[in-house]
DNA sequence: TTGTAAGCGTTATCAT
DNA sequence: ATGATAACGCTTACAA
């Protein structure tokens, strides 16, 4: 009996205050000021105030067809990477009205699709998405049906039409290569994560390969390249000894093709006491915060993240307010970072025991 | 004229291509299916099947006052410790069918304010925040009128009831002084961001300080708490300075009261040649991923912060469905990882320049 | 077991 | 300048 009755404050409510009907009170709420006379404005306004009344998204929604949601799709809220991009869509997101909703697929094709699917029962306006590739038909069902606009961050995928953002990795990769070989180093070892169907570890991987091809004869060995699933316990460790094993007399230097599996190679190189840049030197994409931080730094390729995170958003936010715009992709170039770790090595270089 | 009609699908459509009516379609979609024929539930099963339909979430929820959005306003997204919560809590949100906006605050009150509304005329279910406690009287609002389920994660407000989910900072700060100590330094600094009614700050600031007094007279002297605000240029090198210039001769470790000031206190120590542990030993809150690999390894507090994170959605999710609950609060016990920056000091070391 | 109709909180169309 | 009223897609009494 005595307790507080919590029924939810409505747009009536307002107008049973302010002596107006819904209608004008919708007005105000719409910002059809002219439509409106000073006075009851001030009413509505001074009611609303007193309060606190918020109109409802879902009811606007289900009437306009509109959620003021954004889906976004990435493959691990957890990768620095990740979150440095999602906090600038975040922040245009927000000066716009909108608000992000963050799923996790884990690079798991099922989640991401049940994500989808969700995303779209909430009637998203627009969806960023870091996709595992796998779900390209739900992708395109959401698209054409939904009439949803989408952009891919990061990761492309050529058979769809969608906006893209990212980075060059191609041009980042030869840029990267070309410095390794100004450093002298005769060997050259690209460790990626397996890189079934994700573009950009494929147009990483192929750019390596292609900058060696285009060196001269002394270009090293197409087979210093290692693909490790890091979810298999010692698969790291053998890539690295038999890398490590067959070029004991040489200078050399190891590729990380993304910072996680950085993080994986460092971890293992301490654990076999292995120095870095003594034994072996060190390059690796991304920039996690710890790179300038470990060993006397480490050598990385940057990628605008932020900036990157803006322009998903910015696009999201102009395909929604029907600005006519070409499909599009949008490569920023990365930026190499020396540090410590990838030294310039003597040219007749011949290590000792 | 040829443009494909993207009308949405609705419940509607699928009644009449299974030629039952919306309300059968309904039982089915919300599962009551003991009300239902086996036929016409084969049927409309294969027509949403087919016409690969989704129910609309905001018709729904205006129908039923249920949103299936839990909202998270954290301070900073691209913390790592920030997102491992995150994680956890979306994992379980997920299983329940319950999607995550997540909000960044950036520990700015306004912009925290600004969510809290935001995520209101959104109709979230619940919500999860990490709060800088500068809006106490719109979450209560919330929590009150809105009749939404708050839990704090990480931050406690003393004043509100809601639950809250976070370490026991006493305990840990107690345990790592208690650790220094055994190890013999003579001079323990503590060194935090600008305290500020952030209650982790607030609480570890003190049990430092309550831990030192607990200790004999020998104890490090209370004036070794630097106070530095990390957008302010070179305030953490003055604290630094201060400290190490005073101590020279002493066996001494600096105390890291998170992640963010650890790391911003490595690369000063950095730029300054300054080596740890031999120069000073180094201990910090939050075990980032790159506390293993820094030095010879950081000492650091490790939180269960996926299980943080999956608390606090199983406690929002409890009371959405109305378990009755008590409100509580639940702790953690924080880990003490040691490592190779905080090793044993000889006790009747003495430091020679 | 199934259908009819009212209503959730808005916006938009049409009167006035 | 303002007010009725229908409609958005769904759920839920209530009827049949």
């Amino acid at each position: 009996m005595e307790k507080k009755e919590t029924s939810k404050l409505t747009i009536y409510d307002v107008a049973k205050a302010a002596g107006v009907s819904k209608s004008t009170v919708s007005r105000y709420l719409s910002g059809r000021f002219h439509e409106i006379s000073e006075n009851t404005k001030q009413k509505i306004q001074e009611v609303i105030e007193q309060l606190n009344y918020k109109p409802n998204h879902m009811a606007r929604g289900l009437k306009g067809n509109k959620s003021f949601l954004i889906g976004a799709i990435v493959a691990d809220i957890t990768n620095p990477y990740t979150t440095a991009i999602l906090r600038g869509a975040e922040d245009i997101c927000k000066e716009n009205g909108y608000a992000l909703l963050i799923c996790n697929s884990d690079n798991n094709p099922l989640k991401e699709k049940e994500y989808i699917s969700m995303l779209q029962a909430h009637q998203i306006d627009g969806l960023i998405i870091q996709t595992t590739g796998g779900n390209n038909q739900f992708l395109e069902e959401l698209f054409n049906d939904g009439d949803t606009p989408i952009v891919l961050v990061d990761r492309k995928v050529p058979e769809l039409s969608f906006d893209i953002v990212g980075i060059d990795n191609q041009q980042a990769t030869y840029r990267a290569v070309s410095y390794l070989q100004s450093q002298n180093y005769e060997r050259i070892a690209w460790f990626t994560e397996p890189v079934t169907g994700i573009s950009v570890r494929k147009e990483r991987f192929h750019a390596f390969q292609e900058a060696l091809k285009l060196q001269d004869v002394n270009h090293p060995s197409l087979e210093d390249t290692y693909v490790a699933d890091l979810k298999k316990d010692s698969e790291l460790e053998r890539c690295l000894e038999d890398f490590l094993g067959k070029t004991k007399h040489q200078s050399r230097v190891i590729f990380g093709a993304n910072s996680v599996i950085l993080l994986k190679i460092i971890l293992a190189l301490q654990s076999k006491g292995i120095k870095v840049p003594e034994d072996v030197s060190l390059i690796g994409f991304d920039n996690p915060e710890w790179a300038s931080v470990v060993y006397s730094g480490i050598t990385t390729i940057e990628q605008p993240t932020s900036q990157i995170g803006k322009s998903c958003a910015d696009l999201i936010l102009k395909r929604i307010n029907g600005t006519p715009l070409m499909p599009q992709t949008l490569s920023y170039h990365a930026n190499l970072i020396q540090r410590g770790s990838t030294p310039a090595v003597n040219k007749y270089f011949n290590k000792e025991e």
